[in-house]
DNA sequence: CAAAAGTCTATACACTTGTATAGAAACTCG
DNA sequence: CGAGTTTCTATACAAGTGTATAGACTTTTG
């Protein structure tokens, strides 16, 4: 693959020039989405449409549209990671790490990306293969998170009863919080969001207090 | 329709006996949907085809397929509430109420049930009418066990921090994880059930430190 | 018993879907 | 230019969809 890769890169076009690339079928197949419309129901010849090609021209860029759905949720995770990471590291050496994060994430909400409505909406349906594909996604989420709330507990000197724990709760409790926060009316989000960043800190806070009082675990 | 119902009763059939129920066009679609078959993926005359009708006789019964799977949610979300709330109850006078329910939770998990599938997965996909429905019966849960936070939290003498908040975050944190959950390998299945007893507990744990200490809430 | 009423079936129509096949169009290289 | 290669289009087919229409069957009612 790394082969014809770099050979397709040195050779660009062998034959006629491709008029359509992979990512202009995820543009395409990204317009057709909203609150309205799952990738689960979106078909190879609507995306082919909205993209202006022949159906069977679809077939040069992806073996089926559970491929072009995989596509689509790695990209949609990368992107929101990154502005999550930069939000964090911006608050980093700022003040509360929590409350910047949740605003980066409701911004991202209430901007109409559907980054987010991919990841939080359809992890839960599809092929095994999409399953999967958004699965790892809200992993990569869990591990930075992880990481960071590591690092903030020895920063700050208060330990953290199992981070991975911990981390996983929040992306999870988020992520499903926010699935149900973007199909609300508009003047409901800021209190949700509100309640949101509440609920995280409940999570830091039990397991802060797990890990200074473990006999609590039992209660 | 209290008087249409009513009428109905009286005089049961007018014409030609039913020869089909909407439950058994409910059983119909139960049977169809599973791990890798979600509702919104139902077509009409499939659920026609497996309860044995012509297609046009489901019009009898349902406007729509939406309205069938609107059915099939209430009628999931009364089942399920009664099995964790009699789990609930046989455990307030015994012993910890947190791994109890959450017991029961994954018992049904383990169980070939499909309502819970119904319940966890497609809440976030699909028509409004369905989407509104799911998160009708999420609310359910969410006020039953809020009741029974308060309860607890006054007979204990262990006052919680806006206990509506935190029956939110243990309603929706129990069922993203539960769906994650459903698609894990059965060897893996005990370790995530003590995981998720141990989510609740931070959770809990945070309201309960939060009441005590209200300045924690700006940390 | 006949009429009315309700429930179901059969057939049909227009539409969408995925994909197979064949060929046209555009590009590079000798 | 002509050969080779790749991309895209046109057409077609079988299958599946929702639903409209008309009629057959069974039960209650007069």
């Amino acid at each position: 693959m790394t082969d014809a890769s770099s050979t397709a890169t040195l050779r660009p076009h062998q034959g006629r020039r491709a008029i359509i690339s992979r990512e202009d079928l995820i543009s395409a197949a990204l317009a057709l989405v909203g609150p309205h419309r799952s990738v689960s129901t979106l078909s190879l010849r609507e995306v082919a449409r909205e993209a202006g090609i022949a159906p069977n021209s679809f077939y040069r860029h992806f073996r089926d549209i559970d491929e072009l759905a995989v596509a689509m949720i790695e990209e949609a995770g990368a992107a929101l990671r990154k502005i999550i990471g930069s939000a964090r590291s911006r608050a980093s050496h700022g003040g509360s790490v929590v409350r910047s994060s949740i605003e980066a994430f409701v911004e991202q909400l209430n901007a109409d990306q559907k980054f987010l409505h991919l990841l939080m909406r359809e992890g839960t349906v599809g092929s095994d293969a999409f399953k999967q594909a958004v699965e790892k996604q809200l992993c990569f989420f869990e591990d930075e998170l992880c990481t960071d709330l590591i690092r903030l507990a020895e920063f700050k000197g208060q330990p953290l009863h199992q981070p991975q724990c911990v981390a996983r709760a929040i992306t999870r409790l988020v992520f499903a919080e926010g699935a149900s926060i973007m199909d609300m009316p508009a003047d409901k989000m800021p209190a949700a969001a509100e309640r949101m960043t509440i609920m995280v800190r409940m999570i830091l806070l039990g397991g802060q207090t797990l890990a200074a009082q473990p006999a609590l675990a039992a209660s």
